[in-house]
Order: structure tokens, then C-alpha cells, then sequence
DNA sequence: ATGATTTCTTAACTTAAGTCAAGGTTTTTA
DNA sequence: TAAAAACCTTGACTTAAGTTAAGAAATCAT
């Protein structure tokens, strides 16, 4: 649906994918005819658990948080992801299988999204995207991999401090339990932590 | 080196490749033949950290340990890695940096490997290998969040229970120190919360 | 603008992991 | 096979996060 897309977003779409693969005028068409154009709210859910994840956004601006919710009901805030970039539940996408986890927009956004069938389709068709799929398959991993690590390396103050040095635009219009449950501690210790560390 | 190749690795290699892409004898023996063989002796060092990974090793027997030097000295155990597979720091091999950690052999091991120039090629040249390698990137993503998932959702019994439910012939092999690293609490608590287990 | 909802903080108390130290067991290796 | 190294457990104490509860502050919706 090419004729709806605001020229912004496709320039986004098209400087951010060049980071990766080289693209001609061509390629890109066959890329970008394949997308679709969406507007979405504050607070929608681009992703419900339980459903399968059967396409990939491409975000050019604001960012979304990934939740999923307990047997006990208690929600966790398990990701943000930041634009520009493609986003969507990989576990849930790769398999085609129902996700655990919800996507949400923080904000306001407008995000184009191509489907698994005709992802699938492209790969097959073109080495280039072939390989597009390849290096952010790595990306994804890269950060997965850092997120964990901090587990493992940090205290709950270094990784809020991490955060706010990496994201200070967005942790401020964070409210302080998602972050909590994204660091893996309960608000309340959060809140502590954040007036002992300005002792 | 293809004569130097033991039958019982090369056969379980295939049928690796071959869960991923279908693979006729002319692409397997393109892609053979880049690989190299090597004996690896039981805590022998496949990576040191500070180094760049240059190889994708193909583990057909065996697992792995990551692990790395905090500033303070402190030894953290990331990761284990079970046969069949492919293993190196992705994060030092996609980006041709220096690693963080080092992968050390926890029992002695038969390993092939390539380098990175002679993937690199085979990704140009064969869009299936570059399909490959989106597939095994998108399965060590997968990992990657559920190792991160667990630090979410799970109590450190939790995960010691999931640990010697999924991988009860390696666990009785790993030292406790190692699994409590991984784990990311201390010896003293992961041998508590075994005997509490006990009750 | 105001009532409702969401968000954040504080306090008192509980629980579990961290720390330090010592001693026992198992495994390695010379 | 004996000494050394690595590994595991236990106890006493410290520290920090979890829990429960209450209320203040900020934001949202009509």
C-alpha cells in the first residue's frame, strides 16, 4: 500500500535498512511494496500474547515495551525496544507459534509492517534480504545477550543507572514499576534504591 | 583439511545442517570443505577473551562453558553450550571484536571449525548457507531471551530445578560454583537452596 | 475542574541472599 | 599413593530485596 506511506517514515526505513545491506532503487521497491503503513495510539498493543506474531514492524520512532503476565497474574515488563528498528515478538514470528509476550506502544507512532508469508517469500526471492534477516537476527541476539549480562554483572542500581545514562529521554516518561519489573526488582525497592543513590 | 575428519563428526554434522536447510552432497562438500578438525582436551580454552573470535566451532559431543573476568577478579560463569552445535562469542565474531569471555571444553572433544573470512565467503556465494546462518542466529536469540526470561520470572530454585530437569546427565558434571555463577547467586546460597530443596 | 485512577514514596517487618570463616570431602596430579 | 588443589557444606552475622499497608502526588478523563 505503497500511496499511504508518509515520506518520513520511508526515508527512515530506507537510511536504517542501508546500515546493513546495500540497496539499490529497485531492491528497496520490492522491499517496501510488501509494507504496510499503520498509525497507532498510546498504549496499543501492536502484539497480544496468546496470538502468533505473523508480522514485523518497523519503527521510525518512539518505542515499545514488551509485557507478559505471570500465572499469578503480576505483569512483567520483560523489553523495551527503541527506534529506529524492526521489531516483533521473534520467538513468537521465527516458529509461528502463540506469544507469552505483549508489545505496546509507549507512544504515539507511526510503524510500517510486512507479514511472515511475505517475509518468508522475500527471503527466498532475495540473497540481500536473505542476509538483512541474517545480521539483525545477530543484532537482536547482541542485545538479548547484554540485557542478560547485566544480570549477571550488575547490582539493581547499576543497571537503573545504565539505563538512565542510555535512555534519558525515555526512562523519565518510563513510570518507575515498569522499570522496576524490567530491572527484575519490585517498585518499591526500585524507589528505594533511587533515593540511596542520591544520598 | 578434509582427510582429517572423523566419520562420527562429519555424519553429525550433516544431520545438524540439515534440521536447518535441506543440503545435497555438492553444497555439503562446499561447505566441508571449509571446515577444519581439531582434538580438544577437557578445560582446553576454544576462546580467550581479549581475543577476536575468528572460528565457529561445530560441537558434536560434549558442552561448553563461557565464562569471564570481572574487574574485581571475579570469575562469572554466562553460559553452557550442549552438542550439537554451532558456539563462538557471537558478539566478538559478528562485529570482529575483542571478547569478553572466554568458551572453555568442560570434557575432552572432537571440534570442527571455520573461519570467519571462509564464512563470510560462503555467505556470499551460497544464499542457503546465508539461510543458515539467519536460522542459527534466530535459535541462539531464542536461547538467549529464555536464559534472560528465567532471571525475570523464576527464583534461583526455580531455575536450578529447571537446569537439572533439562540437562540432568551435565548437571551432576558441572561444579556447583559454576551452576550457582550462572544462576547469578553465590556457591553458599546454591548449596542452601539445594539442601532446603531436600526438605 | 474535579473526581478517579495511576503512580510513587515511606515505614515496619520478613525473607533470602551475601559475606566471612572454618572444616570436611573429593578429585587431580606429580 | 600422598600431597595439593578444587570443591562443597555449615554457621553466625550483615545486607538488601520482598511484603504489606497506608497515604501523598501526579495524571487522566469527563
Amino acid at each position: 500500500m505503497q500511496e499511504q506511506l508518509s515520506g518520513i517514515t520511508l526515508k527512515q526505513f530506507r537510511e536504517f535498512v542501508n546500515r546493513f545491506i546495500e540497496i539499490d532503487d529497485k531492491l528497496f521497491d520490492t522491499i517496501i511494496n510488501k509494507f504496510e503503513y499503520k498509525k497507532v495510539a498510546r498504549k496499543e498493543l501492536l502484539l497480544e500474547a496468546e496470538k502468533t506474531a505473523n508480522k514485523i514492524f518497523f519503527l521510525s520512532e518512539g518505542f515499545v515495551r514488551f509485557f507478559h503476565t505471570k500465572d499469578e497474574g503480576i505483569e512483567v515488563t520483560s523489553d523495551f525496544y527503541f527506534a529506529p528498528g524492526f521489531i516483533t515478538s521473534f520467538t513468537s514470528f521465527i516458529d509461528q507459534k502463540p506469544a507469552i509476550v505483549n508489545i505496546q506502544a509507549m507512544v504515539k507512532m507511526d510503524v510500517l509492517f510486512i507479514t511472515y508469508k511475505d517475509l518468508m517469500a522475500l527471503y527466498d526471492k532475495e540473497h540481500k534480504v536473505e542476509r538483512l534477516g541474517r545480521l539483525l537476527a545477530e543484532q537482536v541476539f547482541i542485545t538479548s545477550e547484554k540485557h542478560l549480562l547485566s544480570f549477571l554483572n550488575d547490582s539493581p542500581l547499576d543497571r537503573y543507572l545504565w539505563l538512565i545514562k542510555e535512555y534519558p529521554e525515555y526512562v523519565k516518561n518510563i513510570p518507575l514499576h515498569y522499570l522496576a519489573s524490567y530491572l527484575g526488582i519490585k517498585p518499591e525497592s526500585l524507589s528505594r534504591i533511587r533515593n540511596r543513590s542520591l544520598k
